[in-house]
RNA sequence: GCCGCCUUAGCUCAGUUGGUUAGAGCGCUAGAUUGUGGAUCUAGAGGUCCUCGGUUCGAUCCCGAGAGGUGGUACCA
């Protein structure tokens, strides 16, 4: 005992975070909410393991047998590797897979929970963070995407953030045939070129269009290689992220076959003069209406036609339906935009793709803006399941980042972090005397009250009042000898006594005043602390 | 991964032009007060000065390497 021993530094891993009480109350209030949404549109909770087979998440280097430095992986006994999740959707691929033949279809689900990432943290980046999913299962049109971008909207609005967020839909369809139309048949570089549109938010149009072409010097001296596009080709899809100025209107066409309007771009006296059969789009889908002629628009000045090839074509009246669900639904522009700068990851999405932007500034402790990126997003994923069944098995759903929105709220205020209210605390003036005091506990639990008896040092008494204060306990009860004998308690308000005493400088009067204190029968306990707590 | 900055008490930081017992504020513990929260006063605990190596009579300080933290950037299913 005299020699000291080494002691270990109590220490947490970067990008990992504990939670107090008032942290877990106001999380779950999240959830509570945004679950409520989710049930509301018909959606069933499940819930999957932390751990999967890495095969199984998909996540094996190529050309080795060893895991993606980016997932936590371990190898079990018979040296099969297993990961942590690192999403919650490829985990529901294989849930919906191993049980195709029992669940319903299409199959709707919701799932909440933590997941893992071995990475670099930064500010609102973790390694350890919560996710909230929903994904439909199971059918493959445009309803299903529309469903996915207005849950998503009614789940902001169920977090009281009206008016201060967008969902932006994309289509990765679109963006595809705008490869087509350029002539980029390089995969790698067809990479580098989506990474470098997914940055416009961070670097702005300067730095996309450097990322497009030669590459670009950062701040720290650090060069990222382009993506070797011509200047011409650059410009154009740099047109994505233009502010929309139109001369001309989108319209729909109708053709022979009525699934497949054709879209134009018409100027207004040729609309006015317009035949049968020919639609404004803004007739229809008022909300994206510009955005969908932009679209058009951006295919012309690449001396190409948004319905000349099948990729861009369907991707386009996808977007074009999606929008007329919204206005049919009520959802206007400033809820769900059609903007075609929306990327989203590279790997699984092969159609819809959409995202939850903040619209108001995020401080951080320093006051300093902070770029918060997208606080959820998803999209359709027709290619999940069919990694473990041999039929097409289409699927959409999407993922809001419970704990970078938390932190989001935080740091602007929203988020009510406040710790929860204590125990009501009973006092311990005479050690002899703890059966009497545990009494008083039981029957106040016994009437459904939180309440405890102080089981620390109980000689200075101040101590236990300073606990009840520290706990930020409502009440504390005070039986003393003199109180005993008369049959009575002390019940002290520690809420009004606070606001009383605000005014007390004196020590001496302070103890005097003993705000906040009164008298009660001992048998009228329960009632009288269940009264003052609906007062509180 | 790459680039920059940082690392002294639980926290925020001072300091030593290289010299013997390394400081402050806040916080913590105890006492003033075995019948009252805040404030006040008193006392106390708490330090491998990030680690290792080098230079030096002597290093927390200078040099080198490493680790950790942080910011940017890359990757991000």
């Amino acid at each position: 005992m005299t020699e000291k021993t080494k002691l270990i530094a109590p220490r947490l891993p970067r990008g990992f975070e504990d939670r107090t009480p008032g942290e877990i109350a106001a999380v779950g209030q999240m959830i509570d909410k945004i679950k409520a949404v989710y049930e509301r549109y018909g959606f069933d909770p499940v819930e999957t393991p932390l751990f999967e087979f890495t095969e199984t998440l998909g996540k094996f280097l190529p050309d080795t047998d060893r895991p993606n430095a980016g997932v936590f992986s371990l190898q079990d006994d018979d040296e099969q590797w297993m990961s942590l999740r690192y999403d919650l959707t490829a985990p529901l691929a294989r849930y919906f897979a191993e049980n195709f033949e029992t669940l319903p279809k299409p199959y709707r689900s919701y799932r909440q929970g933590y997941v893992f990432r071995n990475e670099k943290p930064g500010p609102g980046r973790f390694r350890q963070f919560m996710q909230f999913d929903a994904d439909t299962v199971g059918a493959g049109g445009p309803e299903a995407d529309a469903e996915m971008c207005m849950m998503m909207a009614d789940v902001m609005d169920a977090l009281g953030l009206q008016g201060q967020y967008v969902v932006r839909v994309n289509n990765r369809k679109v963006l595809d045939g705008l490869r087509q139309a350029m002539g980029i048949s390089d995969d790698d570089q067809w990479l580098v070129v989506m990474r470098s549109i997914d940055k416009f938010d961070k670097i702005g149009a300067t730095g996309v269009e450097q990322l497009l072409q030669k590459g670009r010097l950062d701040e720290s001296g650090d060069f990222t290689k382009g993506a070797g596009l011509s200047e011409v080709q650059a410009k154009a899809l740099l047109l994505l992220f233009a502010p929309i100025t139109m001369q001309e209107v989108p319209v729909a066409i109708a053709t022979e076959d009525t699934n497949k309007p054709r879209f134009e771009l018409w100027s207004l006296d040729k609309v006015n003069a317009a035949p049968a059969g020919v639609t404004r789009v803004d007739e229809v889908a008022q909300a994206s209406a510009a955005t969908l002629g932009y679209i058009a628009m951006v295919f012309r000045s690449i001396g190409s036609q948004v319905d000349s090839n099948t990729s861009a074509y369907y991707g386009y009246k996808e977007l074009y339906e999606m929008g007329r669900l919204f206005q049919a639904a009520g959802y206007n522009a400033d809820r769900i935009k059609i903007d075609p700068s929306v990327v989203r990851g590279l790997e699984y999405y092969t159609g819809p793709v959409f995202e939850i932007e903040l619209t108001f500034k995020v401080q951080n402790e320093k006051g300093q803006d902070v770029v918060f990126g997208s606080v959820g997003g998803g999209g359709r994923y027709d290619g999940l399941v069919s990694r473990f069944r041999r039929e097409p098995v289409p699927a959409t759903g999407f993922s809001i980042g419970v704990s970078r929105l938390a932190n989001a709220l935080k740091l602007t205020g929203k988020l009510n972090a406040s710790e929860p209210a204590g125990p009501v605390v009973v006092l311990v003036m005479d050690k002899e005397q703890m059966a009497g005091y545990q009494a008083m506990v039981a029957e106040l639990r016994q009437a459904g009250i939180r309440a405890e008896m102080f089981l620390g040092n109980t000689k200075n008494f101040g101590k236990q009042v300073a606990y009840a204060d520290k706990r930020n306990s409502p009440i504390v009860i005070i039986e003393g000898s003199q109180e005993r004998e008369q049959g009575i308690l002390q019940i002290k308000d520690l809420i009004a006594g606070k606001q009383a005493a605000a005014a007390i400088t004196d020590n001496a009067e302070w103890k005097a005043a003993r705000p906040g204190q009164f008298e009660i029968k001992r048998d009228e306990l329960v009632a009288a602390v269940q009264k003052l707590l609906s007062e509180q």
